[in-house]
Formats: structure tokens, sequence, C-alpha cells
DNA sequence: GCTATCCATCGTTCAAACCGATCAATGGAC
DNA sequence: GTCCATTGATCGGTTTGAACGATGGATAGC
């Protein structure tokens, strides 16, 4: 048959290019000479190049056979790589891993166990979506991803199994010179409610979804957390952020603390869960990835 | 025999996987149904793991098939790269083409060119030396690279096939505050002398090799074009630049353009070739590239 | 219920790959 | 210089394995 390459071929001519001979390459090969000699004759015939200059005793590559034998030791790569995963697969591993990340996670704990996960298994093929806040749970239910990491509507979850993570501070922020900034005292429902609130919400949820911790009545909507950020700076509103992110901008005097009068009024501390559907539980991989990032996000 | 996984078995399953039935890829391959099937069945023994679902009318893949297919994609574009190498080189492109450039060498064109080369013989593997000055010539003729682009010594070259392709003007400069800048008139060898002059060498050349257009008794030497700019800028020495460069730093006001008094005092253009050794001319894909490149230089 | 496809299975056939033996050529030891 | 070990090419003979064609069970649509 023509256009008959094999990875066989490819095999025989790495071997004779490593061995230094067509003898060699069939001794580490386990096959004859001649076998070695016709592969590599049918080889040159299909792809009509010589690979080797056999004027001397030993074959040498040619020129051709050089760069040619550097692609095929990238097919063969690619090929083990194959193999590689196809027994990972065979034993057990899951094919791929989804992660939805709240965009409220923060991202050091995150990045390190990705790069562990990545270095403990190298072929799972890991996919991640950052999801506006509460988005994440939704992309569990609709299948698209297999691990969610977000904080849960109180109530939800008969089919989920969330497994603790961390708890995000949260820290109610304006900029210096805002209003309610200046207040010395500690401030009132009425109060917070009279100026713009700079909100959270996910454009893709359904128009009822409930909304949380919302107290003012002009609010201002954002889908990414650091834009947010932006406007609070500037001064346009305030709003209720976590820690992590503005924690340096308050001690450097670039943010001031909101101090509410009620302690319940906003949430204070945001607990963080791993969630998966009760009925496809995370793979090995999966589970390996949860259990550092749980370290992770401890240390 | 095992591990004897096919780049055949990986075509079969794309064609199953794209046409959504084994019949349907047994008709595109030109191969009967029941050969698909085998071929599918091996496939699946070979690496452990189910590809297909069966349960269905028409077989569904499974998700480590999904994973798998997509990584046999990947073999399959590597493989379908050596043979387009593979009848590229049996047409008589050369394997790989290497260059060397003489530093002085303008950037802009040559990029133009490479960029160009490499959309027109994506194939091509293009290695590239930049080389010091005069060394260009020396990599030519010890078989590291096929073709030099550079200037030429005057009386060598018998070997050699040196094509013009464009010329270097050069221009004696200094930074405004150098004693040579406020001189008003011009120059003569004898001033130009007593003041430190920058000037290119390459530092594998043999002891002995001669130099041109220096003057100066006191001379620092230079490997790199920019950092001798530098030099240059900081007021520590004069020299002869190319113009390409300089240019723009003269209209600027931040150098100076030096006046000799001599016209034949310094070489005031240096023609650059496109060298490759007689014996071994530049194959098609060089061909195409050394022509580009006369048009980019022009233009 | 009928029909058109679909895939799996089985026995046959045939091409291709492997083996084993042989031969010419090379390169080193003496 | 001869001898000899080794290498690669070549040539039947054998074996493996892939494709074929026919058959049967299963499924989906009418």
């Amino acid at each position: 048959m023509l256009n008959a390459m094999t990875l066989d071929q490819l095999r025989v001519l790495a071997a004779v290019a490593e061995e230094g001979s067509f003898s060699a390459a069939g001794r580490r090969l386990g096959r004859v000479q001649s076998a070695i000699s016709q592969a590599i004759q049918t080889l040159e015939a299909n792809l009509g190049v010589p690979l080797f200059d056999r004027r001397s005793k030993t074959p040498a590559l040619t020129e051709s056979g050089r760069v040619l034998l550097a692609q095929a030791r990238q097919v063969l790569a690619e090929a083990a790589a194959l193999q590689a995963q196809a027994a990972a697969l065979g034993a057990g591993m899951e094919p791929e891993l989804t992660l939805a990340v709240d965009n409220l996670f923060p991202s050091p704990p995150l990045l390190i166990s990705l790069k562990a996960l990545r270095s403990q298994f190298p072929d799972l093929t890991v996919t991640l979506y950052t999801a506006p806040i509460f988005a994440a749970e939704r992309r569990l239910r609709d299948g698209a991803a297999h691990i969610a990491l977000c904080g849960m509507r109180p109530g939800e979850g008969d089919d989920l199994v969330a497994e603790p993570l961390t708890a995000i501070e949260m820290i109610p922020v304006a900029a210096p010179d805002h209003a309610l900034a200046r207040v010395g005292a500690p401030l009132s429902r009425e109060m917070l409610g009279r100026h713009v609130q700079l909100i959270l919400t996910d454009p893709t949820a359904p128009a009822d979804a409930p909304s949380f911790g919302v107290i003012s009545s002009r609010v201002w909507r954002f889908v990414d957390l650091g834009r947010r950020l932006d406007f609070i700076r500037a001064g346009l509103g305030w709003a209720n952020m976590p820690a992590h992110m503005v924690a340096p901008l308050i001690a450097s005097g670039e943010l001031a603390r909101l101090a509410p009068a009620e302690p319940g009024l906003l949430p204070r501390r945001i607990p963080i869960h791993a969630v998966y559907a009760r009925d496809r539980p995370p793979g090995p991989g999966g589970r390996w990835f949860l259990d550092h990032l749980v370290r992770a996000c401890r240390g």
C-alpha cells in the first residue's frame, strides 16, 4: 500500500541513527538485520528521500535524514504521549479536569496547586473557567465543570458535595475622600444605603436570582473584581471587598475601611468550598488537586 | 505483536470520529466496515481503553476517546508534517538553511524576508547566526553556514560567489561634546588619530587578521554594535557607524557627524553581498530568500 | 411489523513483514 | 600483504495479520 509510513519504521529509523548500524539496531529491537534493512528501504521508498549514506561501512545519516529524523522523533514523542495518556486513563485517571473558580478566590494558592498538579500529572488536560460570583456553581450543575471552587448559597446542595476549603474575609471599603469614610462613627444601614454600592453580579444568571449583602438602594453592578476596585479607588462608591485584595491598600492609606454599626449587616466571612456533583466525584487527579489545594490554602 | 499502535489506526479513529459511524468511515477510506471495526478494536486493545460507546446505534466517543482523539490528531499532524518535509526534500529543497548575518546588516529587510520565507516554506528549518564583523564569511568557509550576508574583504573569494545586495553608508560620528565635534574645520588624519577610535573586531578571528578603516593609534575594540553606540554617546571616542543606525540620532542632535579632510580616509560605503560557496549553491529555499531580500533591500 | 442501517463476528484470501542463509565490501589486526 | 570480523544487500520460504465478504443481532424510523 502506498502512503504506508508506519510508526514502526520511524522507530527503526531512530534506532539505527542511535546505534549507528543496521545490525546493532536489529539486536536492540530483537529483529534480524535484514528486517531492519528492508524497513529502512521501504521507508526511504515511501518518503522518496535517501536517509542513509551507505558508501562507508557504517551507514551515515544524510542531511535530509538528519532533519527527517528530528521530525520523526517528534512523531514518536507525540505517539508515546498518547500511549502514556491511554495508560493513565486505563488506570482510572479522569480524561480531563475542568475547574470553575469563583472570582473571589485568591490566586496564589490556586496557582501553586495548579502548578503542582501539572508536574504531578503532566498528561492531564486541565481547563479552567473563571466564573462571576455564584456562577461557578451553575457551571457544575450544567455539567461544564467537574469541580467548582466557590461560595455556596445557603440551603442548596442536596445533589452536590461541598468540602470546606477556606474562608474569605470581607471588608467594606471606600476611597479615603468618600463621604462615608469621613464619618467617624459606625455606619448605620440608612447611611450606607444612601450611597452607591458597587456589587458583583453574574450576568449569565436568571433575572430573579436572589442577591446577598445588598444594602443600598443605588447599586452599580460589576462582573470584574479588579474593575470594581478601580471604581472604589476613584471614589465612585463603596463595596464589600475581599481582605486579601484590599489589605495592602488600606495599610498604605489608599483605601479606607468602613465600620458598619450592626455586626450582621454585611457578610464578614464568605466560606469557600470545593464543590462537585455527588454522582460525578473527582477522579484521582481531581482528588489529588483538592487535597493539595487544602494544604495550599492553609499554609 | 504487542505495542503495535499504527498511524493507520489513528487515521481510522479520526475518520470514525468525523464521520460518526464505522460504515461511513469505511466508505471514506475505501475499506469495508468490518476492517474499520477490527482496526478500532485492536486499537482499543492496544491502548487498554474503550474509545467508542456502541450501545446506541451510532457510536459515540467516550470521554477517554475524546482526549485521546485530540492527541491522535497531534500525532497525525506531526506525521503529515514529516511527509510534507520529505516531499519538499524529494523535490530538491535543501533540508535546512543556515544564514550568517553580519552585525552591520540592517534588521528591517532581514526580518521582512525571513518572515516571508517562513510563510512560503513553513517546513524549512532556518537557523541564523549573527556574526561579528567579517566573521560571517568564515562561517561560510568552515561549512557552518550556507549563505552569508556580509561585507567582502578585497581580493578574496575565488571559491565564493558574491551577489551584491546593498551598501551600507558609513558616517563618522562622535558625541556632540566630544573634542572632535567642536572642531569646525575638516578633520585631518592626525587629528583623528589623536583620539580613541571605537572599532569593531571579530574576537574569533586569528590575531594576524588585517583591519580596515583603523586610523587612530588608540583603539577600543567592540563586538557589539549597540554597545559601541553607547560608548560613543557617552563621549568616550569616535567611530565610523552605519547611517541607518545613527541618522535619527544626528537629526535629533544626540550625535555629531564628523567631517574627515581626505575623502578616502575612512570607508564611505561598505558594499554588502550575499555570499555562498561555489560548490554549494543555495537550494530553492535559499534562492527564493535571496531574491526576496534583494527586493526588500531596495524597497 | 417492516425496512434500512448499524456494528460484531467468522472463515478465507492475500500482501507484507520477518526470518535465515548467502554474498560482496569494508576496515582493522597481524 | 593476508586474514578475519563485521556490515549491509539480496533472495526464497514462512508466517503473520489485515482486508474482504457474508452473516446475524440490534436499533431507529416509518
